[in-house]
DNA sequence: GCGACCACTTGCATAATGCAAGTGCATATT
DNA sequence: AATATGCACTTGCATTATGCAAGTGGTCGC
């Protein structure tokens, strides 16, 4: 993962920085599963990060300015692991990988219905989980519409409702 | 580049076919660039992909249903590759990497221009753009609107205005 | 049929990934 | 205070991916 410079094209510019198997699994986590910490990255991780390759990403990250790193007041070692502007602006783009890949691959029910919500509620939708990431993690007011409930409560309910069939 | 099978997640699955350095460069090039061929990719990569990486993800990506391989009659060896309409619902995606890329990174000018005629664009134009992939690689009709050649104006009028400053 | 061409491989060096075990600091316990 | 436990993060090493340069073998022009 080391910075090749390879051309300016902004799509390239962007694989450079997320264009690989990790970077977006990790931002994927903090934006919708609101991990904040290391090991709460690392002991909820759906598809079981390394410790050594999420210790890595955290910092490759941070240093990208996608995650900023505060330490928790409660834990001195602890780090507490928000996200940027830049990656909360990274919201449609996972939107659009979450569409794209719940209509051409093959997506467990449970995991898609977040995604599922999330292409039905379009940019408005989108626009609002952006604000509401901005008061999780930017310290924004609070906005009054919940687009993380609103996808938490889904998914909750896709669980309980998994048919047994 | 293995099949990992780490989780149902979609934006997981997306990211297991197309998190990578290179497989969405190449699908950029045979979408913006119009390059349908070996030779054609490999000679005109802004990137300068290598030939084995090239080679490795032209399979792969054939295999993947992203892309499809048909004989070129002048030139039995040759082989034409067009994206699938799996592959051309990514518009909206390389869309937002080109956008997300435009504005948080440092992309060179010229290379930017399509980008963000693209961003500004819209989902109307990507619709047309979809439309015009679809007479280009599948054989539909020929839409009205080209965006292809809208891109390519806007691309080449931003080489001929280069500030000599 | 002979030479140029071109799609694609091969060999080998370097870098990224994955797994398991370890390290060292910080807090909780007694 | 001493000890134990928790937790963020490293380290060592095997496997796999990437990058570069050179090679191979089929295809076409002449």
């Amino acid at each position: 993962m080391q910075q090749t410079g390879r051309s300016g094209c902004p799509i390239n510019l962007t694989l450079e920085q997320l264009g690989d198997r990790w970077s977006l699994i990790v931002i994927r986590d903090v934006m919708f599963g609101n991990r904040r910490s290391y090991g709460d990255l690392l002991s909820h991780s759906e598809e079981g990060i390394a410790s050594n390759i999420l210790a890595s990403r955290l910092k490759r990250l941070t240093a990208l300015g996608l995650l900023t790193r505060h330490p928790d007041p409660k834990h001195r070692q602890k780090g507490i692991y928000s996200l940027t502007e830049a990656a909360i602006q990274l919201v449609p783009l996972l939107a659009h990988m979450g569409g794209w890949g719940r209509r051409h691959l093959r997506p467990s029910r449970e995991l898609s219905v977040r995604a599922e919500l999330l292409e039905r509620g379009g940019p408005a939708m989108w626009d609002a989980f952006m604000d509401e990431l901005r008061h999780l993690h930017l310290g924004a007011a609070r906005p009054k519409r919940s687009v993380f409930a609103e996808l938490q409560a889904a998914y909750e309910k896709a669980i309980a409702g998994n048919d047994p069939s």
